[in-house]
DNA sequence: CACAGATATCTCGATGTCAAGATAATGGAC
DNA sequence: GTCCATTATCTTGACATCGAGATATCTGTG
């Protein structure tokens, strides 16, 4: 039971550890041999990498000062460029969290001066979200410190499976960001 | 500016959708022509995937009954085989959350009649999570409804593809999973 | 056999998130 | 121009999670 198997990939000839999500499926494969669970192997492994990689980007983030979801904000505004601003709206589609979460984000790091709120002078439903200069250092020394770290854990792979892995995540989150989802 | 780049999958020539992390990577190298932003193209493809797939989850979930951290629990232990008994340390590794929030979790699973709290004859500090009978069902439905869906998603991609994609997550989850992490 | 450190679980307070609904403004049809 | 469906944002209450600390038990050392 539970037999120690060895992954082999085939590309590079390097021989991988087993992870949880192997032991997972072998049981799964014990309990119910009637099922097909082939496609946990993908999207098991998704959502606990992505776990692992909070808990890591938590860590890198509190030598700034910064909490995830605060990162996730800022660095959004930041990637829109000068005057580094956006709608709430505009935040939404990024960040994939509620309107309400979104509101309560704003209403935080404008207390913390990171960003400030502004009437959209186009639309008087709207509101432009834009970050302060603090908050635009803040994300600047961020992103660079995330990098490092996303940098190290990918140490484990080549440049080229890199790029391959990239483009097979990209054919499964292409649908989820383009039809409405 | 955000020009329409198409791009193409250098092992079968299929034209692939542009996603939101295509935007973000573009958006950085023109913000920040300065850093290696390269990482981003499959950490944060993990990430935002993870979170459609917790949404996809949840709604899957909803025709059961059942919330993620539910189903979380009850198939760990469904997983574990008969009497399906875990401890909750046991039951804290597989899904990764804290002490506190998986004694919060067995408490409410155990006031709904889905587990039950045993006393672990071996060591008095401890305690055994054993699913009941409803407990088993539900979860075994709630798999096969998962199953369904997960399939869907993956319909993207080839047997090939899929086998390849999880080889390489594999490769970046083992450290996490072995090492204390 | 006594003790110290490790381990297993639980308690508690603070906090972030979600879902649903409220409010306000827009824009196209007629 | 008026109306209605749509859009944009905010409000609220319930709730799950985390982190730190408390308690009880185990285990190895001397």
């Amino acid at each position: 039971m539970d037999v120690k198997r060895l992954h082999v990939d085939t590309t590079t000839t390097l021989i991988t550890m087993e992870d949880e999500v192997d032991r997972l499926v072998a049981a799964w494969r014990r309990e119910r041999p009637d099922l097909d669970v082939e496609p946990l192997e993908v999207l098991s492994r998704v959502s606990r990498l992505a776990r692992h990689l909070d808990r890591a980007r938590r860590l890198a983030f509190s030598e700034h000062g910064l909490e995830p979801w605060e990162f996730d904000v800022l660095t959004a505004l930041r990637r829109a460029g000068t005057p580094y601003q956006l709608s709430p709206g505009q935040l939404l589609t990024q960040t994939l969290v509620t309107s309400g979460t979104m509101t309560n984000r704003i209403d935080r790091l404008a207390k913390k001066g990171l960003v400030e709120r502004l009437p959209d002078p186009s639309d008087r439903r709207g509101v432009l979200v834009r970050l302060t200069d603090e908050g635009r250092d803040r994300a600047d020394q961020a992103l660079a410190g995330l990098l490092d770290q996303e940098r190290a854990i990918l140490a484990e792979l080549s440049r080229a499976q890199r790029s391959e892995l990239a483009a097979l995540l990209r054919q499964l989150t292409a649908p989820f960001d383009n039809i409405p989802g």
